[in-house]
DNA sequence: GCCAACGTTGGC
DNA sequence: GCCAACGTTGGC
């Protein structure tokens, strides 16, 4: 899952240990939050826009998916006029902090070893979800690379 | 249903 | 700050 980390870091998700992942209004990303997670899934933690962008730790999913309230909030960024109560368009799941990294994984490295991740969401081009998947074996070779 | 215009993402 | 890539919107 992407943050930027002048929004949302690493740091604040230590901070506050769970975060309702409120706001994202792409169909493919709600979908992986929707159909894929599970409680307890291992997320890896990406900062994105920032000076190196890369992974910076991990998290967990600690909810079943549930509709967005912001969605529903006439005052909110993501208030969605077009969405109901009876028929949410938007889901999302609580984010749980496991632990930071003792440094960046960088897009840069992944980006050098693109080989050794075959099929991987975050190295297509133009990738641009904001909550994409990752392989068991896509997991394993991120956290050795930590 | 096509597609140009537009807005956003996000690396650089 | 630039700009490529891509999703969405809306006129037709």
């Amino acid at each position: 899952m992407k943050s930027e980390p002048e929004e949302f870091s690493i740091d604040a998700l230590e901070r506050v240990g769970t975060e309702p992942w409120t706001g994202v209004r792409n169909y493919q990303a709600r979908n992986f939050m929707l159909k894929d997670m599970k409680v307890g899934d291992p997320i890896l933690f990406y900062h994105s826009n920032c000076a190196v962008p890369g992974v910076v730790g991990i998290a967990e999913v600690a909810s079943t998916p549930y509709p967005d309230p912001t969605q529903f909030d006439a005052a909110s960024d993501y208030h969605d006029p077009k969405s109901s109560r009876e028929e949410p368009r938007w889901w999302m799941v609580d984010v749980r902090f496991v632990r930071k990294f003792g440094r960046t994984v960088a897009l840069e490295e992944l980006k050098a070893r693109a080989d050794d991740f075959g099929d991987f969401a975050l190295l297509r081009r133009g990738n641009r979800l904001s909550v994409l998947p990752v392989s068991a074996a896509q997991y394993k070779r991120i956290l050795s690379m930590e």
